[in-house]
This record gives structure tokens, C-alpha cells and sequence, in this order.
DNA sequence: AAAAGTTACGAAATCGGTTTCGTGTTGACA
DNA sequence: TGTCAACACGAAACCGATTTCGTAACTTTT
């Protein structure tokens, strides 16, 4: 890289001290008309930046947040990303992206780095393999150091920070009655491991919902996918069930549902309602397009940042830990029955 | 934020200088076992971590790579994410992820900030409106200031910096050609205004293909989508053109053209072939699934980002701006009859 | 004409590290 | 006993800014 003008390099050149080149850039009073001009035009010829490092170090603080997510190419994420980052820059700040891959130590490592001074706070989505062997020590690290950090969407209830998080219970209640109202009777449920709490609490949700309409819980309905296992062939013996309905806790479990379905020409919604989770741009595209549980991951990022920035900027105030919950709305499409 | 832990502290408290404790820190041979031990005992207890920022300036390297794109919330974009975050992951880079929302003057404010000093380089894909108005000058200022940067996918000739493309031509060509190989006769193309140099050149190359077969250029079998009007209403008039095939530049305008094909009940392949471009989760939930080009994101994120650090850790080298074309595959799908 | 106040600038500390260059204390060797 | 190397550590410069405080040279007030 080409040698950067600084501000000793204009103080050199032009015969003062730093101090004044400092003061006359942010035209300071105690630096006379002519000085400033002279020393202003100077730095415009030589396009004179000052170094962001060294302010960050000076003023100890950055203006910058860490985000650290599971992965990225999938919908819900980047659109909390997007969500994040808008916030974010209204508030004049910038985001640092880095991805866990689900990974505990990826996860770790870089929450060691972002934490060493390189942001003024975090905000992050806990990897499955973390929540798996429900390792938290680096959050009590964290929390022990007073970095402000904000947990989204994959949280655990005993790190002391703020949350933002959906409302999954509620969701997968949702959906499940919007099953239950609209005709079905068998419905089946196509979910995660229990380690992923999201997809516990979107099963407790489905489980109430049948409960309430003094339907039993059938174990035979409800399919817990591994992911490195094929999921198209985990899904299909469900449908010797004799079902009329599937909740799948995700889009992509709903498009496997949707394709077995029809390679067993079982017609949509009239033999089979399908309901999905997160309103992407498969269940919008898809046909018939799938009936989903739309997250607001623009929403999500939104108040994490603007918690994160508060909890930033108000570092004096008493602190005392928050829960936003982001309430979920049932989008109705073509793959469910209509409600009467 | 509690009161950070800093080698300064460690030396206040151990009764010895802050050189003594750097270098200990270091495990230094010229720091006496005891001593050592001593201060690295302390250094655990209170978690002692290094101020990135401090390091950062004193080495006049961040270990970061800065990235702007025009937008997130897209297959393509978020797997070039992915493959740059791998990639940089892997020779101890962060990433430092922007977003110009396809806006100039986002674009031209990211690039600033980030060149001052917070990353070592950049990769950018250029915002439409930046490539509309063709407004470069910040791009040239990063090059004449030696910034290592990398341009990806959306490129401009004249910026002598790394470039990282599509062979879009080609896979224009590839696409029609297979549209026509598969017995299509009038093929329509829907794609971008002639700014977007991607469009043109996947347009370049769907008219070799015709030509090659001495099919005349139908203007009105040209869709110039403006995405600020409704997209579905934009290509329906094409459909009264007696067209039995659609290449569209993107799988959103695929999508989209399939549904209107859906609604006059016209039979997909049978009567209407249909082609898109990136190869997202649409083109594969979609039904039909869609035939389209790959890209290769994840490529391409990872060969950028290789450049990059060629060229940010070989600075003496002398430079020579290199451009990496990506050829693009097709992928068939339900969406186009089987070559014979 | 002496005292006080302005004006315009510079020296030095600071942020948190690293690194070069001394230097005082040992012990070994001639 | 004098010389020299090895050892263990500290002082100070440096990265690139900001900011407090001090002060020389004028100007104004009394």
C-alpha cells in the first residue's frame, strides 16, 4: 500500500506541530484563518483521511457491532442480517458478519476476537452444536465482562443479556389450529431434534393445539429430522399414517412433504394441507405456494441492533436484561385448505 | 463496559514494566522463568486478552477484509458471502460485511469508511445505480491510493484492479443454445436494462445462439424489466408473441414467468420451455424445478478473496491486474424437455 | 507604564500494545 | 583482581490520532 499522508506528514510539510494540523482540521478557534486554510488545503491535495484505528483506540470505541450467525445462505438469516445492518447504519454504526457454521469452536473463536476490543458489542445466534453439549461458558465470559451482547432467535434462558426472539410456541399453535379449523384431523409434525429449542417450542405449540381439541399425541406423526441424513426419506413413512395434514417447522421440510406428495399424486390442499415456517422465497415460489409461519427476521435484526446500541450507549444506567418477543403471523397460501 | 484488564495494569500490580510483561507474554528468552510464570499466572486469572485495536495499529495490518455488496437477502450474493468468509476464514482473515442497498452514495460512503484504515482490502460487487450513472471515481481513488481491491461479478473495464466474473456471455449462449437444441424455435428473453452489464452480456450471447442458427432478433421477444413495476405484468405481453420458450436472467423472472405459463394453462415443457439463471432455492423447490445456470458462488467468493490476499501479502510484488472468469454450468431440470 | 487578557500555537500525555537499545548485576575466566 | 559476556529487566520510541495545559507575543485595560 502507498504510503498514507497522516498528520505528522502535514505537520512536517507545512512547518507546525500535529497539534495544530489536528485542530485546524476540525476547525478548532485557537488556530488562526490563515493556518487552517493553508493546512486545510494541504490535507484536501493529498486527500488526507484520518486512520480509523487510531481514533478507535483513542476514543475507546469502535462504532462497530459483531454479528456471529449459524450460516448464512438461507433466507431467514440474511434477511436478519439485513435487518440488522439497518439498523445499524441509521445509528451510525457498521457490522462485522462472521459465521459459526453450527460449529461450538468456530463459534468460540470468533467471539474471542470480536471481543478484544474489535466491536462495542455482539450480537449472535447460537450454533446447534453449542446448544447440543449446551457449552455457555464463552456467554458467561462475555456477560462477566460487561461487553454487551444480544441473543437472537437461538437463545438459552441463562445467559444474563437481552434476547429477541420468536415466538415459536405460539407459531407452531398457530399453525397447528389453522390445521385443526380448517378440516384436518391427522396432523403430523416435521421437526428438529429436541436439542434445537426453537423446534421444541414449535412442538409444544403444535402439542397444545391438539390437546385442546382433545386429540391425542400420536408419536407415530411426529418426525424428528437429522440433517445429515437424507431428509426426503426420513419424511416418507409418515405418510403411511394415514394423515391429512403436516406441520413442518421449516420451509424446506415442507417442500420435501410437498414433493413426496406428489410423486404419490396426493392432491394439495385436498387431500393434504401443508403448513410451513419462515416466509421465504421457496414457500412464496413454490406450487402449490405453502401456507407459512412468516418470522419478520427484518423485524428481529431491527430490535436486537436497536437494543444492542441502547445497551452501548447507556452504559451508566442500571441494567436489567430483556426479552422482545416477536410475534409471528400465519401467511395463507395455496397449500392449506381455506379457513371457513 | 468493565474496566478492561491491560498490560499496564499487569505491570502496576507485578511490580514490573510493561516491556517485561509484553515480552513474557511472548515467552521472551529474555525474561526470567520465574517472572514468567508469575505474570502469566496473573494474565489467567484476569483473563488478560490483548487490545486488538492496539495491535492492529502498532502493525499496520487489521486481518480484515472489507465487503460490499448491492444486497443480502439473495442465493447468489449470501453464497458469495459464504465462499469469501471460507475462504479469508482459512488464511486468518475476518470479514467486514457492508451493503450499498444498490445505492451510489452507500457505496461510496462504505467504501470510504473501510478505506481508512480498517481493513487491509476490499471486494466489491457494484451497485446498479453506480453502474447506471457510471460513476467510478471512488473506485479510482481506492486504486491510485494502492488499496488492494477486488471487483466480483459486477465489474467496470476500466478499474485496473482484480476482477472475479461469470462468463455471462458464454452461459447466455449455453442457455439458448440448449433451448434451441431441444427443438424451441421462438425464444424470449426476459432480463435487465442494458445498464446492468450482466444482463447485456447474457443478452450478447442468447443472440449469438440465434444467430448461429440464422433466427432473426425479435424485438418483442425482448422483456427489459424496470423492478420498480410489477415484474409479472412486465413480462405477460411476451406470452402473446408465440413464443414456446423463455430464457429468463434470473430464477425470480423464471419463477414468475412459470406462474404466468401456469395460469393460461400452458404445459410446462411440453409447450413452453423455460430457463433461469442462479441456481437458488427457487429453481429447485420450484415445480417445475427449474433448468438454469449455476453460477458458482461459492467459487467465486473463494477465488476473490484468494486474489485479495495474494495481493495484500505480496505487496512488493510488482502488480498486474488479473481478471478470473467463472464458467457457469447448466443445470437441467423439469423446466426444459430432454436433449436428445 | 504596568497588569491583565487574547491570540495562536506547541509540548506532552494518552489510548494499548511491541520492540530496540541500554544498563545494572552476576559469574566466569585470565 | 580486572575484564567481559550473559542474564534479566527497564526506558523510551512508535503506530496515528486527540486534548489538556503551558506560554510567547500582542493587545487592551487601568
Amino acid at each position: 500500500m502507498k504510503q498514507k499522508v497522516t498528520i505528522k506528514t502535514i505537520a512536517k510539510e507545512l512547518g507546525v506541530s500535529t497539534s495544530t494540523v489536528s485542530k485546524a482540521l476540525k476547525d478548532s478557534h485557537e488556530i488562526s484563518k490563515e493556518t487552517k486554510e493553508k493546512i486545510q488545503a494541504y490535507a484536501d491535495l493529498y486527500n488526507y483521511k484520518p486512520n480509523n484505528l487510531a481514533l478507535q483506540l483513542r476514543n475507546q470505541k469502535t462504532k462497530l457491532i459483531g454479528v456471529i450467525l449459524p450460516k448464512i445462505v438461507h433466507h431467514f438469516f440474511s434477511t436478519i442480517i439485513k435487518g440488522i445492518e439497518e439498523g445499524a447504519h441509521k445509528k451510525g454504526y457498521r457490522i462485522m458478519v462472521c459465521f459459526s457454521d453450527e460449529s461450538h469452536t468456530k463459534e468460540v473463536e470468533n467471539l474471542k476476537v470480536l471481543s478484544n476490543g474489535s466491536v462495542d458489542g455482539l450480537i449472535v445466534s447460537i450454533a446447534n452444536e453449542t446448544l447440543a453439549n449446551k457449552e455457555f461458558k464463552h456467554f458467561q465470559d462475555l456477560v462477566s465482562e460487561e461487553i454487551p451482547l444480544v441473543l437472537l432467535d437461538r437463545v438459552v434462558d441463562d445467559i444474563k443479556c437481552d434476547k429477541v426472539v420468536v415466538d415459536d410456541f405460539g407459531a407452531g399453535y398457530k399453525a397447528t389450529k389453522h390445521l385443526l379449523n380448517t378440516g384436518c384431523k391427522r396432523v403430523a409434525i416435521i421437526t428438529t431434534p429436541e436439542y434445537v429449542n426453537v423446534g421444541t417450542l414449535r412442538r409444544k405449540g403444535y402439542e397444545k393445539a391438539l390437546l385442546e381439541r382433545k386429540i391425542a399425541i400420536d408419536k407415530n406423526l411426529i418426525i424428528e429430522i437429522d440433517e445429515n441424513e437424507n431428509i426426503k426419506e426420513q419424511i416418507r413413512p409418515v405418510f403411511d399414517h394415514n394423515i391429512d395434514a403436516i406441520f413442518a417447522v421449516n420451509e424446506i421440510y415442507a417442500a420435501k412433504s410437498i414433493r413426496i406428495a406428489k410423486e404419490k399424486s396426493i392432491r394439495i390442499p385436498e387431500e393434504l394441507s401443508v403448513t410451513g415456517f419462515t416466509d421465504g422465497l421457496i414457500s412464496e415460489y413454490s406450487t402449490p405456494s405453502i401456507t407459512t409461519i412468516a418470522q419478520h427476521g427484518l423485524t428481529m435484526g431491527k430490535q436486537a441492533v436497536e437494543a444492542l446500541i441502547n445497551r452501548i450507549e447507556n452504559e451508566s444506567e442500571k441494567y436489567s436484561p430483556k426479552t422482545i418477543v416477536i410475534s409471528s403471523d400465519l401467511k395463507l397460501r395455496e397449500s392449506t385448505k381455506p379457513s371457513s
